[in-house]
RNA sequence: GGUCGAUUAGCUCAGCGGUAGAGCACUGCAUUGACAUUGCAGGGGUCACAAGUUCGAACCUUGUAUCGACCA
């Protein structure tokens, strides 16, 4: 006999450490049958388990644990992505807090190694946690980003591009994020509105001009004209007017038409710098005149370009106002230099206000983009950086989504794809950081830039020459790249590219330059190689992942069998970062062919009243907690450290207190998946109610004393079971119920449906198996017909077992728990057949005779309900008009009617006794004898209810049957089926209807 | 500003042309033997609003309002 509950401690892990021994989650490696795979989105190796991973998981193990069932070879791949900003984040910190020195001091080969270590020793747990939730993954061919093989495949990728022409190294503003000092691409900008300024400010026109603008009072009413000699431009950003190289209005703007073409004097720099025309300065916002610095906007970078202004960098990798000759360049005074951004502000509107130029400082909202891991305010910046055209291998990308060799589910993601696609642009792929695969580019002098030196130094005798290619320095025109998958291929390429009298070698470790020399005495001439120092972007080898998992570029087995995957599971927030670039990269990859025949975006999961889990809201739910419960102290301690604003740590703690004041039950990880299997509907949200865990936990302890019943009553577990050979309408019912169930949960699952999915399966096991089907074989199984028991034993078995297994999938520990507990197993649950396989099976006739007995007892349970029979009282029934079929089916269920609708009898009659009440199913009239419980008048009002609303809708039906229009028009089948609803109704109003009237005489 | 989406029972959400549904919450009744993490019965909804299409609209179309997400 199992135990009286099931508490998953006990069982989850060691059962999963079963399966994996076993050998449970390999692929069966049969290739007669059909391959699906599913690979996982690769969590980043800084993370843990959070609920969107949970339900990431969940849905992808339950496709998995189905399709193994339904006999496919299934692999789902495990691994884990390097992550590059978000982990060199988390060391940089942590060696910080430990007092270690600093990347930069202690260099990169020092600081890549310290990541490692810190990979070994803390990454990737959130794959010890997937375990907790029972994922299928099989870890033996885990993967992560950087490995061998990966970067292999990553470099591959790199090389191929280059010399496809779809990678090109680029001068443009890029997003910079001055943090962590590197370029970020424009999916890693967030845009925030937070409460900003304008700074209106005065430019002096040069050359004594003058010129006509409307005035306005002190209320803002305008007031006559006034002769101005000045223009006032309006700024969020006044710090970089020190690289402003001109002044834009609108061609049409009838104010400044005389302007153009004049010039101002620049405030503070005293550079002369142009009014232009441009239509990208709006009339209607600030005061129409918009100030250009090409450097650091992105609009004002492509009007300046327009204009043909000078584009003046004035900042550093940090965001501190330039020094040197950019400072030189750009007439900065000395007292601004080195200034952070920030300070440099409060200075120039100082500044200004003293020049009396400052006009005007208006509050408002702006939008000020931010990096999404930093959280500081990029810069645009001009630096050289690697590109991908994306816009090239979108191309394919949208046409096979369009021709529906990849389907988005559910489809109206297409629509978001279709727009980020059609309007893609180029992909900053390089990174300034360390962590990551670095680019295999080497960067050597042009042949030109070689000659050309060496022209102009021929009286020297030997030269050396540095050319400095980090990124930080916006100049790296002159280089020849040397794209190659090894520097021994890029020293070959060098070697034929300078030719035989040019020696060539890589330069040292950490030399920041490249060099080439040449020495005329000795006629020697060399040049040292250096490669890139930068990283791609972490997405760059995510793209990769459907094929670079599967030994990409060999042409392995796996890639064979698995590639294309049969569905991505991911959330919509990064169709954009990952999905599109999959595609991208697997169709130009793979010859064409798409990485995943189906997109299966599922919501976002927030808290129950819909806001964004976040640790730093202190509104998280930690999955694990769920799975093992928490006590209110421990979950308040832990919601009210690392807040984004912690003096609302009591409010946290008091909403916390208030909601959960006994923390979470340890509610085991089948509750948790199942939930989220319910919640996964095909919306935008999930908002988790842990409530909904609780019942769905109960619903785990209601399966597991269904079985608890069925040992005490010597139900037979581990028999065949052939639906033919049974007698009893009871197990034919049963088993036709099952099947129905699980092809719903099939045709539900084939189409992503998990919450269908799992209704049918709660549905069939609480409300069919053990609201019904256990009540009615207990008569059975406590009679003495022994043939009867032994079948009914036989079909309760396996009828739990097939729900078990239909089950296994939403929660996979509680049903291999009762599998294995329920009889002498050699093998899994999870390797058992799905039930149905080789099509249901189904008896009408047991059907409708069920039926009717369930609709009888429910009638009758309602009226003793709703007369106030007291549940303790069993009463007498007896049946008018039956017709035979009825008269046959009360004597076969007689024993179960009463006994479940508490009947002392149960018998045909031709009247009715008095004081009886009555009701009707289908033909027949049930008459109760509870004379003494009732008090008529209340009878008279209970059947005059019913008969309101019989009235009611018969009046609707027969209104809509007379209509011609519908009868005419309305699909034949839906008038006859409500021709037929009509006469039942009319039937049942007219039974009762007499009833009424013989109560009230 | 553009795009996508939401508005259904007290709450969280399904349903998306043919009798308005689930879970939780609520009300009444039930307590020896599968299960109180329970059973039985029940109450509760002009499906945001307006117009249109249709024999028929929660569902399709258009518009309005409110809320949200993403992209500028």
């Amino acid at each position: 006999m199992i135990d009286q509950r099931f508490n998953p401690k006990d069982h989850e892990q060691r059962i999963y450490q079963r399966w994996e021994e076993a050998g449970c989650f390999k692929p069966s490696g049969d290739t007669s049958a059909q391959a699906y795979s599913v690979m996982i989105p690769p969590p980043n190796v800084t993370g843990s388990l959070h609920m969107g991973h949970a339900l990431n998981h969940t849905v992808q193990d339950i496709l998995c644990r189905f399709e193994r069932m339904r006999g496919k070879n299934v692999l789902w791949q495990p691994g884990m992505d390097h992550a590059g900003i978000a982990t060199q984040m988390v060391v940089e910190r942590k060696l910080a807090a430990e007092g270690n020195q600093s990347r930069r001091d202690m260099g990169r080969d020092a600081f890549i190694n310290k990541v490692w270590e810190w990979k070994e020793e803390s990454g990737g747990q959130i794959l010890e946690q997937d375990k907790r939730l029972g994922s299928s993954m099989d870890w033996s061919r885990t993967k992560f980003t950087l490995d061998d093989d990966m970067s292999e495949a990553v470099t591959k990728v790199f090389v191929d591009l280059y010399n496809y022409g779809l990678i090109y190294r680029d001068k443009r503003l890029v997003n910079w994020d001055p943090h962590f000092e590197t370029a970020i691409s424009d999916l890693e900008v967030e845009t925030k509105e937070v409460d900003g300024h304008y700074w209106h400010l005065r430019y002096p026109l040069a050359d004594g001009v003058t010129y006509e603008h409307p005035a306005f009072d002190e209320e803002g009413e305008p007031a006559g004209i006034e002769t101005r000699n000045y223009l006032v431009v309006a700024t969020s950003r006044p710090e970089t007017m020190l690289g402003d190289t001109c002044v834009a209005v609108h061609p049409d703007d009838e104010r400044y038409r005389g302007l153009v073409g004049k010039f101002v004097d620049l405030p503070i720099v005293g550079r002369r710098v142009p009014i232009v025309a441009d239509e990208y300065a709006d009339p209607e916002k600030g005061s129409g005149a918009v100030k250009i610095t090409p450097a650091h906007d992105f609009n004002d970078f492509e009007v300046g370009k327009r204009a043909g202004a000078d584009v003046l960098n004035i900042l550093t990798s940090k965001a501190a106002i330039v020094g040197g000759d950019e400072a030189e360049a750009a007439g900065i005074p000395e007292q601004y230099i080195g200034l952070d951004r920030f300070e440099a502000r409060k200075a120039i509107v100082t500044a200004f206000d003293e020049l009396g130029f400052l006009q005007e400082i208006e509050k408002l909202k702006i939008e000020q983009p931010v990096g999404d891991r930093s959280g500081s305010v990029v810069e645009p910046w001009l630096t050289d950086q690697w590109y991908v055209d994306a816009a090239t291998l979108a191309q394919p990308s949208l046409e096979a989504v369009q021709q529906g060799k990849t389907k988005f589910v559910p489809e109206n993601w297409d629509k978001t794809y279709y727009n980020w696609m059609n309007d893609i642009q180029p992909w900053c792929v390089s990174r300034q950081l360390w962590w990551g695969h670095r680019i295999p580019v080497w960067f050597g002098p042009s042949f030109e830039t070689f000659e050309a030196f060496e022209n102009s130094k021929r009286e020297d005798e030997s030269f050396d020459l540095g050319v400095t290619v980090n990124a930080n320095i916006s100049n790296t025109s002159g280089v020849k790249y040397f794209v190659a998958a090894t520097s021994e291929e890029a020293l070959a390429q060098a070697r034929s590219y300078y030719g035989d009298g040019v020696s060539v070698a890589l330069s040292e470790n950490d030399d920041p330059a490249i060099r080439f020399a040449f020495n005329l005495k000795a006629g020697t001439r060399s040049v040292k190689l250096l490669q890139d120092a930068d990283v791609l972007d972490t997405w760059f080898s995510s793209a990769l992942w459907p094929f670079s998992t599967q030994g990409w570029p060999n042409e392995t087995d796996n890639l064979k069998a698995f590639y294309p995957s049969a569905v991505l599971v991911t959330a919509f927030d990064i169709i954009f970062f990952w999905v599109a670039r999959m595609m991208m990269m697997g169709i130009k990859f793979m010859d064409g062919e798409v990485p995943f025949k189906d997109v299966y975006i599922h919501a976002i999961v927030r808290d129950e009243n819909g806001k964004k889990m976040s640790k730093s809201e202190g509104n998280v739910i930690d999955p694990v907690d769920l799975i093992d419960g928490i006590d209110a102290d421990a979950l308040v301690a832990k919601r009210t450290t690392g807040l984004r604003q912690p003096e609302k740590a009591p409010q946290v703690e008091k909403e916390t207190r208030k909601k959960y004041p006994k923390g979470f039950e340890a509610y085991g990880a089948d509750a948790l998946r199942f939930t989220l299997a319910a919640m996964a509907t095909k919306g935008r949200d999930i908002n988790l109610a842990v409530d909904r865990v609780a019942g769905y936990r109960n619903f785990g302890t209601k399966l597991w004393n269904a079985t608890r019943f069925a040992q005490m009553n010597e139900a037979t577990f581990g028999q065949s079971l052939n639906p033919q050979d049974l007698e009893l309408s009871v197990n034919k019912w049963i088993v036709s119920e099952l099947y129905k169930s699980t092809t719903a949960i099939v045709d539900a699952l084939e189409e992503y449906r998990f919450n269908d999915a799992a209704a049918a399966i709660y549905k069939f096991t609480w409300d069919i198996l053990c609201d019904w089907y256990l009540e009615l074989s207990k008569p059975v199984l406590m009679g003495d017909d022994e043939a009867a028991k032994a079948e009914t034993r036989l079909t309760l078995g396996w009828v739990l077992e097939q729900t078990c297994a239909a089950l296994h999938p939403f929660s996979p520990f509680i049903t291999e728990t009762l599998w294995e507990q329920t009889g002498e197993r050699t093998d899994f649950l999870m390797q058992q057949t799905w039930p149905g396989l080789d099509g249901g099976w189904g008896d009408e006739a047991a059907a409708d005779e069920m039926n009717w007995v369930l609709r009888t007892i429910s009638e009758i349970r309602s009226v003793r309900s709703n007369v106030n029979v007291p549940a303790s009282a069993k009463v007498p029934v007896s049946l008018l008009d039956a017709n035979d079929e009825t008269a046959k089916r009360v004597e076969a269920h007689r024993d179960v009617i009463c006994r479940m609708a508490r009947l002392d009898r149960l018998a045909l009659a031709k009247a009715a006794p008095d004081g009886a009440v009555k009701t009707v199913v289908d033909e027949a009239t049930l008459v109760l004898e509870v004379a003494e419980f009732i008090d008529t008048s209340a009878e008279v009002e209970r059947l005059s209810k019913t008969l309101d609303k019989l009235n009611k809708e018969i009046g609707g039906l027969s209104g809509r049957l007379g209509n011609e229009a519908f009868v005419a028009k309305a699909p034949p089948e839906v008038v006859a089926e409500q021709r037929i609803r009509l006469a039942e109704l009319q039937g049942t109003r007219d039974k009762l209807s007499a009833a009424r009237e013989q109560l009230s005489s």
